[in-house]
DNA sequence: CTATGATTCAAACGAACGTATGAATCATAG
DNA sequence: CTATGATTCATACGTTCGTTTGAATCATAG
């Protein structure tokens, strides 16, 4: 009984990830959902409730795994530093490091999921944005709080700034990977596709590392007071 | 006649530009879009002929100039700098800059196009990325070669990464900027509107040149040699 | 074996969707 | 002023949406 429950609820939440993932919430029903995973229609209400809560354990499936570890790595970080600033690369690494390593785990969702949630920050959908927000608040303080310790010169405002660059161009490489493709089209020699998984996450890197220790910016005229 | 009609399409495009950029595409019905600009329901069928073109007018409207204006201010580039490979920071203030200097011009969209266009690039509709993609074909190819001569020393596989990943921090950076703010809500001081949206080009713009001339990654073991 | 609670099922609900239609209204040309 | 073509309008069409219902089926406990 346990078993055809979980398993009826694992079909439904694997089906919805992809679903979700390919045709966002709002473009995706009920019924291709229930289709696809080979269950009823009545299903996803028994189980979950709503459309809306089926969302939310998508994510809450995976994101509770990913919250967990990338605080993890951040203490093991802080322990192995005794009391010194822990450096910037590390810090990155655990966030989005961890975030990227997902994409050869399928067990944790795989590209699909990163996909999926790289199209999430930007969904217009409110009530997904509001619980997305919530869900990752607590890590975010605290990686944010890890960079301000390792950039002391850095301006606050600017460090806050940058992660949110950086968060900007990670969820757009993973949710872009297929899609706007075609905008750069890169006629460049064809990686296979293992290749250019493997070497994605050492590019992002070295690009997220080099936008978070750029030059302060200068602003024009007024209003450089402050800084 | 043709003021009344031309009254009626700016009022629908007006109304669609502001609620697709709210609830996205699938999320926007033609009754709220209708009943927004005050117009008859089926005004949109017989000025735009479906839902699809209307979507696709509502980019036109706003892309032509832009993809004008880029390729206008790259062939000014290209004149001034007689033979010589332009400077990245120019390039990258070329396409980036002249997007974002829309925010302040609400005869191009404002902020209303801009948060429209950061959130469609990863909109999971098939057609609209498909739309996208061709609209902007032309205009990055030029600006991948720019940067291609710029840049000499630089792989053209990682030059058209780190296009991607401007693109992302980009459309991410005005996407987000009252979604996802929740995430970061920065309890830094809280600089007025204005302020925020002055300075967001200058910090945007150190973090995407300092990201595009970081050192190039390292990728492990195997698969080098290509390099 | 029987009873009980959990799960699945086919069927239907009302609401909202994008689109189509034909008459009413409008502005202009002759 | 009248005729013509463009635009607006109320209304309806056929689908599809998320959700609900009550009976059928299943697995386990007594």
């Amino acid at each position: 009984m346990a078993e055809s429950k979980a398993d009826t609820r694992e079909r439904i939440l694997d089906a919805a990830e992809r679903l979700f993932m390919a045709h966002g919430y709002e473009g995706t029903s009920m019924r291709q959902i229930t289709s696809e995973a080979g269950v009823n229609l009545a299903a996803i209400n028994y189980h979950f409730g709503s459309k809306e809560s089926l969302m939310q354990e998508v994510f809450r499936r995976r994101l509770d795994w990913l919250n967990e570890e990338r605080l993890r790595v951040l203490d093991q970080f802080e322990a192995e530093s005794d009391g010194k600033a822990i450096k910037p690369s590390l810090i990155v690494d655990g966030f989005f490091g961890t975030l990227l390593r997902i994409a050869d785990d399928e067990e944790r969702g795989g590209m699909t999921f990163l996909r999926l949630l790289g199209r999430t920050l930007t969904d217009p959908s409110e009530f997904i944005r509001t619980f997305l927000a919530h869900e990752y608040k607590a890590v975010v303080d605290r990686y944010k709080e890890a960079l301000f310790r390792a950039l002391p010169d850095v301006p606050k405002a600017e460090i806050v700034w940058r992660f949110h660059f950086m968060l900007g161009a990670t969820s757009y490489a993973i949710a872009g990977t297929d899609s706007l493709r075609l905008v750069t089209d890169w006629q460049i020699e064809a990686e296979d596709a293992t290749d250019r998984l493997d070497r994605l996450v050492p590019r992002l890197m070295s690009f997220l590392l080099g936008g978070l220790r750029a030059p302060l910016p200068q602003f024009s005229e007024a209003a450089v007071d402050s800084l």
